[in-house]
DNA sequence: GATTGCATGTAAGTAGTTACATGATTAC
DNA sequence: GTAATCATGTAACTACTTACATGCAATC
């Protein structure tokens, strides 16, 4: 297989507990995954595509619900095989990229005032998904409270709650400091292109 | 333009403040932006290329202190019009991508060492980071009490600061909640494929 | 003599996004 | 009747990564 086709092993992550749809996997990623990990169907299905072909899924039709037919795939022993290797080898690297940070740092020409309602955003957007994954994890606490099973997946909750504080705390601060330094220098006539 | 080819944002808004060659570019990215958002040779070069050709840049030859034959980049006024929108424009989304969370939501088969030393190693890396942004902001608070044309630049470092503490933060939680539920469960022979 | 830093770039490949195309069923 | 949900997929494109190729100058 690929070096790090991510989606690959999401696939067959998934496919490790139970046998799934590409729809069902993609609302299983949109429900669970998504917030630290993105799959949209363009590549789902194309992968889906490989890893029957290299003998690590299988495929069987299945009666739908409604709508067109259904295939649901099962992960096969290679393909566990193959899963396990990802699990124990270390992570090679976060990827992080934060186009406000980027827009702020060359954002001299842009007006204070533009700046701070930039960072609001941020950090309004950032408080609803707080509310919402506190959510998640009290319904987890309850779920866990009778089985433990889902442990890990309360860990990546966790993530996200301490990541969207640390990103609001920063809105508080950065928003301050900037006001702090416009008092600084009221008058800055240089605002042009 | 294409419509979100970042790299090249990021090749204007450094060549707003002063001339640069494709080198330099990625001295200055690697140094200050890396942090969130890497860009590498192969597509610093080419859009030098592409930038230029749609006459948002011009290029000259400079002397090189040492080496090859050194191109000096300079943004032109419809560049600053180009930049500028941008900067203007709400920013589309964030991308942040954790391998580390997706093998820990698939980790149910593999033991609870292995997930609190890959959880060590993370926690580890992000205190070098912390350390190493610390400095920056010292140097930083330095310089600009004399002058304030870093106070983005320094929001930017302070965003690192949050966001790496809320990492070793989480790493911490994550840890002892792993350790509590090995108690609970002190007998798990099933860990086999 | 070896390594690091300066300086340019290309080629090939992978991953990911966006838009398109289709169509049935169910709930409102 | 309209919107949402179920369900499949492809095509074109963009962005990004990795590996390669070259070679001088200065320092160790």
């Amino acid at each position: 297989m690929a070096k790090s086709n991510t989606t690959a092993y999401i696939i067959l992550g998934l496919l490790d507990h139970e046998e799934l749809s590409g729809y069902d996997i993609k609302k299983r990623i949109d429900s669970m995954i998504r917030y630290f990990w993105e799959v949209g169907y363009g590549q789902i299905y194309p992968t889906l595509k490989t890893l029957e072909s290299e003998g690590l899924i299988t495929k069987k039709s299945a009666e739908s619900s409604k709508g067109p037919e259904k295939y649901l795939y099962s992960i096969t022993g290679a393909g566990r095989v193959v899963l396990k290797e990802w699990l124990e080898i270390p992570e090679t690297k976060e990827y992080t990229r934060y186009e406000i940070l980027l827009k702020l740092f060359f954002s001299s020409r842009i007006s204070a005032e533009e700046n701070i309602s930039r960072i609001n955003a941020f950090r309004e957007q950032h408080q609803r998904n707080l509310e919402m994954i506190t959510l998640f994890e009290k319904n987890l606490e309850n779920v866990m409270a009778e089985n433990t099973d889902h442990l890990y997946y309360y860990l990546t909750v966790l993530f996200g709650e301490q990541v969207y504080k640390a990103y609001i705390r920063w809105a508080e601060q950065a928003v301050n400091l900037i006001e702090e330094f416009k008092i600084k220098q009221p008058d800055n006539p240089e605002n042009s292109l």
